[in-house]
DNA sequence: ATGATCT
């Protein structure tokens, strides 16, 4: 901590959930640093928050939002009151985060200003038009105007007509193209936002990109306001992100212990090879799965992907997948037919691991575990954290089930336990039915 | 040899 910060500990405020989460996960102790002598307080409704009428009734009518959650209550403020200073704010998966500087966003564009004002970068096509979607809900009233920076149509860049909308929310490589091609202006920006920032930040991720944008934006714009939101923040990328962040920034982050898993019944089960794992999956996932809710299946290669789901379907299940090598149309269509209850089984790369939002999802399998990807027997535990969050963001049910296979596998699985500091229990027989059925009945799910 | 984004 910097000289003359001040640290808040907030750990004893009153929770104020919103009426439609059921199971937010408490954010009990988020630590608050916030710099300088500005006061904050932490607001209980969302009418402390001087919102315009129109973008409160968008709280309230469309988004059904009775009080800000914990996370909101304690942001909030921290956003939308001058001087606007940046912010680096981790908070739980289905905490309420997007509200946060989706709110920031809409009520700090200036309505009268047709011009991009806000712009918030996303890892993937999937995360940005989900973000776009909750944005357009909440502003419905405003007359606040957006686009999504994603690759959509085939109309080459240099014959677009330069972006005029007010929010712009979109992906980091169509984003740095739109900006290159002078397309993009960013004069009149006031409110940045990156999304899953630690990801976006990380030098195994997307850190190059990132800065080309920030350190374009920062040259034609004299004050910026920056918000870095996720879920997760380790070490490195925390202390980089303060190289990204004016001096005079506030944070809050959640105490590493805090950041359990105890709302997700985690299991794990040995299997001796691949055809084991397929066999999993078709006589449990797809037997108990449909009654369960909806599934998603993270595995570690478009490659594999591919493969399991193609084994699956010669055996007569149904289910889809997705993958960064698929066509846009076809990604856009895929998780459509997922969101709209269409499909029930999703096979996915890591591309959905990361603040994919469908409530229904009640079960999580990771078919590989996450690993490194210069090191494929170092575990990724902020992707784990990210795969197991995408399961029962609605109601208190859910479960994960991770397939290990040798040695290896349980090596990784048991630097996940104690990275966490959880034990998983393992299903005892991976051909026994009555362990998978008592697995899941002890998650709530059957 | 491998996830995610663009030109």
């Amino acid at each position: 901590m910097e000289p003359g910060e001040l640290a808040v500990d907030v750990g004893n405020l009153t929770i104020n959930q919103n009426k439609n989460s059921i199971n937010e996960p408490q954010d009990s102790n988020i630590k608050a640093v916030t710099s300088g002598d500005t006061p904050y307080t932490s607001a209980s409704t969302f009418e402390e928050l001087n919102l315009s009428p129109e973008l409160l009734k968008g709280v309230y009518v469309e988004m059904k939002f009775e009080k800000p959650s914990k996370i909101q209550a304690i942001s909030l403020p921290m956003i939308l009151n001058p001087p606007f200073k940046d912010l680096i704010a981790q908070a739980h998966n289905g905490s309420g985060k997007t509200t946060c500087f989706t709110l920031g966003m809409l009520s700090r564009v200036d309505p009268k200003l047709k011009a991009p004002q806000a712009l918030c970068i996303c890892p993937t096509r999937e995360l940005a038009i989900q973000n776009l979607e909750v944005l357009r809900k909440m502003g419905k009233y405003t007359g606040i105007t957006s686009e999504c920076g994603v690759p959509m149509d085939h109309i080459p860049i240099h014959q677009r007509p330069p972006i005029m909308a007010q929010v712009v929310i979109g992906t980091l490589g169509t984003i740095k193209s739109w900006m290159s091609a002078k397309k993009l202006g960013v004069s009149f920006l006031k409110i940045l936002v990156f999304d899953e920032a630690d990801h976006m930040l990380a030098e195994d991720g997307f850190k190059g990109e990132s800065l080309y944008i920030m350190e374009n934006i920062k040259k034609l714009c004299s004050h910026c306001q920056v918000l870095l939101f996720s879920a997760t923040f380790n070490d490195i990328v925390k202390n980089f992100t303060s190289m990204v962040v004016n001096d005079d920034h506030n944070q809050l982050f959640i105490k590493k212990e805090e950041l359990s898993l105890e709302s997700v019944k985690q299991y794990k089960v040995n299997v001796p090879d691949e055809l084991a794992k397929v066999m999993v999956v078709k006589d449990r996932i797809f037997e108990f799965g449909e009654r369960v809710g909806q599934t998603i299946i993270f595995v570690r290669t478009r490659n594999s992907a591919t493969m399991l789901h193609r084994s699956l379907a010669d055996l007569g299940y149904d289910c889809t997948t997705i993958q960064g090598a698929l066509r846009q149309e076809d990604r856009d269509k895929i998780v459509k037919e997922f969101k709209d209850g269409l499909t029930q089984v999703l096979i996915s790369t890591d591309l959905l691991a990361r603040g994919f939002d469908q409530q229904q999802v009640n079960l999580v399998i990771n078919y590989d575990l996450p690993v490194k990807h210069d090191n494929r027997t170092t575990p990724d535990c902020e992707v784990y954290l990210h795969r197991i969050g995408r399961a029962g963001r609605f109601g208190c049910k859910r479960a994960v089930f991770n397939l290990l296979c040798g040695e290896t596998d349980n090596m990784i699985m048991s630097k996940i336990e104690s990275h966490f500091g959880t034990k998983v229990a393992e299903v005892p027989d991976w051909r026994s039915e009555d362990d998978f059925k008592a697995a899941l009945r002890s998650a709530g799910l059957l």
